[in-house]
RNA sequence: ACCUCUCCCCGGAUGAUCGCGGUUUGCUUUUUAAGUUUGCUGAGGAAAGUCCGGACACGGUAGGGUCGCGUGCCUUUUGAAAAAGAGGGACUGUGUUCUUAAAGGGAUGCAGGACGGAAAGUGCAGCAGAAAAUAAACCGUCUUACGAAAGUGAGAUAAGGGUGAAAAGGUGGGGUAAGAGCCCACCGCUCCAGAGGUAACAAAGGAGGCUAGGUAAACCCCGCGCCGUGCAAGACAUAACAGGAGUAGGGCGACCCGCCCGACUAGAAACUCCGGGUAUUAGUCGCAUCUCGCUUGCGAGAAUCCUUCGGGAUAGUCAAAUGAUCAUCGAACCUUCAGUCAGUGAAGGGGAACAGAAUCCGGCUUAUAGGGGAGAGCUUCUU
């Protein structure tokens, strides 16, 4: 699926409800909260990659790219809409690709994600 | 040719599929929006640190002082400035050579750098050493008292030893109880002077027994320069309200002097101060090479880069676009084999450093695998 720049949270308000309403795992490499809303016209999604993980911008530049390739290979066999916050955990740096891929998918179909 | 140093340049490549930002050409729909589609375009030499300098914006800029910040040999070139380059001077370290009995001095080469002031004041200095800044007596030397002697006490002494980065001028002679710039010669040092030099600087000459150790990237003093806050600057639009207090205070950092604006008329208005929340974790602009013109998104011109010489290009995000996967190629490096004095060649493996724009520009600093080029020095080889 596309990720076009509109499917971005940007408001507190969204993440304080995703955090208090929805339900999270935690992975290896990621933590992934997800909260279903018909109201929503198109998904919502946010890639978190906070100075924790890594003190240089390159790197976690590279993590939140990795994570949203994860979303635009799979995204079309998730159950829309919902809001989803992938948070990249500090061993995330190390991870390649096929690892990250592995571990959300792992978590994807622990929250019900998958259709 | 090897090695070292300095400077400059590059700093993974190509293709396919999928995807993101900007811009653009069409088309579609439920048309204030979205989907789809055609082109073009999209990280760096440091984008980093935020250490300097500017542009730009705001704060109603009289002026002066104190605090504060920056800067610091001279001349000159580039530059808006910071800064960088070139040449020179003094100093420190070091090599060669000449001279001298020695100490020392002259000539010449190389290297170094925040290179104003240590004779205004304050502070600081581990260990070792007897003693480290109004010098100092551990050993030693000399005088003297006591003693048979060994030695002990008192005093003199900075020549010798030892410690140290540094022991308060050096060498030689005189002198002395032993010594000491105590005296003399030479050298050094300090002060005066000032030929010469654009200047930093400084030759000759004169005076002084020598006083004044180091550290200013410690405080500090001196010269010169500096208004503050930074694009979260700031401007605009829409929506939507709700206040409180006051009437003299307000004004380019703080404090002081001083200056300017303003009220002094009851209310209103106005102004000032305090304090909130929503749209708004800002919607548009600022903001994307520059200038000019008008129809305000086009035209013209200019600059830089690329070029098939026709032209083409100029990042603009903002819970952060510039990516992912695969294939091919690939530097360093590793292994094996072959060969040579040596450079090397073949096969296999391996798979790219530091690192991500955030208003823009010029510097500085820091990180950086590897490759290329130029210059200098040293050594060696060949002709």
């Amino acid at each position: 699926m596309k990720l076009p720049r509109r499917y971005s949270m940007n408001q507190r308000a969204e993440f304080l409800r995703v955090r208090q309403e929805g339900q999270s795992r935690a992975g290896r490499f990621v933590i992934v909260a997800t909260l279903a809303e018909e109201k929503l016209s198109h998904p919502k999604l946010a890639f978190v990659t906070s100075k924790r993980v890594s003190k240089k911008a390159c790197e976690r530049n590279r993590v939140r790219r990795l994570l949203r390739e994860v979303i635009i290979k799979h995204g079309d066999d998730f159950q829309w809409p919902r809001y989803i916050v992938t948070i990249a955990r500090t061993s995330a740096v190390e991870a390649t690709f096929e690892e990250l891929e592995k571990d959300w998918l792992r978590l994807a179909r622990k929250l019900d994600i998958k259709t």
